[in-house]
RNA sequence: UCCGGAAUAGCUCAGUCGGUAGAGCAGGCGGCUGUUAACCGCCGGGUCGGGGGUUCGAGUCCCUCUUCCGGAGCCA
């Protein structure tokens, strides 16, 4: 007899019939003639009440025993739950125990600070927001991928090491097989990069944008979706040195189309998400973030704002606020704007589009202003920007100047620019940070909470 | 990296004016109970993050290092 999830179980239609379930319990009260087991396995939430009364087979010796975080088996009858706090429950008929777990077992029942949760990896995806958090992260990555599916977008698989020198996204991970006590040397002393694995030096991606151009200009709507890199010593709670990116790139597109794109994504996302992790949802409403289900209903329901970079400017430059950081029409939105954005004057989801071109990346779309690029970000109230975008430079000449007022090498795009001159057309694309995105479902506070294994400055273990 | 805060029992925290430490939970023992992060009683448990200094005396004040948290910058 195979066992059952007890999601399946609590989801029936009536109790009835012998089920196998196994798991890990969450408590154990053990009072007089019987033992109530709480058990979880992860499929959900909720926990199963086992019953075990003291005529089992090896009750004194075996079940008296148990305590939180041991893993058992348990063969039994789903019965109708006599007790207050639950439908059903499993009165035993076996209970086997699998794996039994010490006193010093470091996961009680009380809560515990995300930042001891943070020290045991290992253990902390037992707890109920962690488990949560890790239940609503597979089913949004899920929803993405099922979201492109659905329009016709291919899964491009970019590549994670990367020999582009520079991508202008922030610092990189060198990847290499050199010894470092005694590497090659040439002539003239320097280390011989050409005696490298590739042959020339290599790094961990920061993005697949580049590459998931190539896709859109064969396949016309391609997304890259995969783990990302960057060096920079930040030290935030919306930073991670090794983070998710889904970033959609599209062809036949220009900026407006972009930001429909992005915003039809992210709403239908926000309702999708709110059917399918309903339990979970409504756990970090309660307990994490009150007013998060009112506040991603809104997002699903409700047009995004949309404002140009200048207007923008304007806007906070009439809000009468004092910022810490001076608005000057040129610069660039600091976090303070942002939040003054979306989260007071507009209160939701805020675009943000043609920003000036000295601020932005080389490769966005020139506007015939000659000062402004088709770049747009999206901003949500309490975790900030979540997307950014651009329609990406499609005219070869244009770009080649962009690269080197930016002082870039040429020769190493030389690929890049090919494109522009073999069928160019224009196309935009966007990164979402996939963590942030889970931040804003789940209401988590801290990044390092909604990856199982962050990766910061300090700090890779487990 | 910069600014601010924190580090006390296994965990979550309190500790007043500088006079060598407490609670709840967890653990052990006992009791009670179709229980609900059960409840009641008793017991054990601490190099107060490391190093240095001031002082008759430091968990408490000062310096320094480490780690963590919050904010900023960089960004997603």
């Amino acid at each position: 007899m195979a066992s059952e999830r007890i999601r399946d179980l609590l989801a029936r239609e009536r109790a009835g019939g012998e089920v196998i379930v196994e798991g890990w319990l969450r408590t154990a009260r053990h009072a007089k003639g019987r033992s109530f087991l709480d058990l979880v396995d992860g499929s959900c939430g909720s926990g199963l009440q086992v019953v075990a009364e003291e005529d089992l087979a090896g009750y004194e010796q075996e079940i008296r025993p148990l305590r939180t975080g041991a893993a058992v088996r348990v063969r039994g009858e789903l019965v109708d739950s006599p007790g207050r706090g639950q439908r059903y429950e499993v009165r035993a008929r076996e209970v086997e125990v699998v794996g039994p777990a010490g006193p010093d077992y470091p996961l009680q029942k009380k809560r515990h600070s995300f930042e001891f949760l943070r020290t045991i990896a290992h253990l902390r995806p037992r707890t109920n927001t962690l488990g949560a958090v890790f239940r609503v992260r597979n089913a949004a990555a899920m929803a993405i991928h099922q979201w492109f599916q659905e329009r016709g977008f291919l899964w491009l698989h970019t590549p994670i090491i990367t020999t582009s020198d520079a991508e202008g996204a922030g610092e990189m991970f060198r990847v290499t097989t050199l010894d470092l006590g005694e590497p090659p040397r040439d002539p003239e002393g320097r280390v011989d990069e050409r005696a490298d694995f590739f042959g020339r030096p290599a790094h961990l991606t920061v993005s697949g944008q580049l590459e998931a151009e190539i896709g859109a200009l064969s396949h016309g709507r391609v997304y890259a979706f995969g783990p990302t890199f960057r060096a920079e010593n930040s030290n935030t709670a919306r930073h991670l040195a090794e983070f998710w990116m889904v970033e959609p790139e599209m062809a036949f597109l220009e900026l407006d189309g972009l930001m429909d794109l992005a915003e039809s994504f992210l709403r239908d996302l926000m309702g999708r998400l709110l059917e399918e992790c309903a339990e979970d949802l409504a756990l970090f409403d309660q307990r994490i973030a009150p007013g998060l289900l009112a506040r991603l209903e809104e997002v699903a329901s409700k047009p995004f704002a949309r404002v140009a970079y200048g207007e923008a400017v304007e806007i906070l430059a009439r809000s009468g606020r004092r910022f810490e950081h001076e608005v000057a029409l040129g610069a660039d939105l600091k976090t303070e704007h942002e939040r003054h954005l979306c989260e007071e004057h507009f209160r939701g989801p805020v675009i943000v589009h043609d920003y000036p071109a000295a601020i932005k990346a080389f490769y966005m779309y020139l506007n015939d202003d000659g000062r402004t690029v088709r770049a747009m970000d999206v901003l949500v109230p309490g975790v900030g920007e979540i997307i950014g975008g651009s329609q990406r430079e499609h005219r070869h000449d244009v770009l080649l100047d962009r690269m080197r007022a930016c002082g870039l090498d040429p020769e190493t795009y030389w690929w890049y620019l090919e494109l522009r001159r073999f069928g160019s057309v224009p196309h935009a694309g966007f990164g979402l940070g996939f963590e942030r995105f889970v931040q804003y479902l789940t209401g988590m506070a801290n990044i390092r909470d909604v990856i199982p294994f962050p990766r910061v400055p300090g700090f890779a273990e487990f």
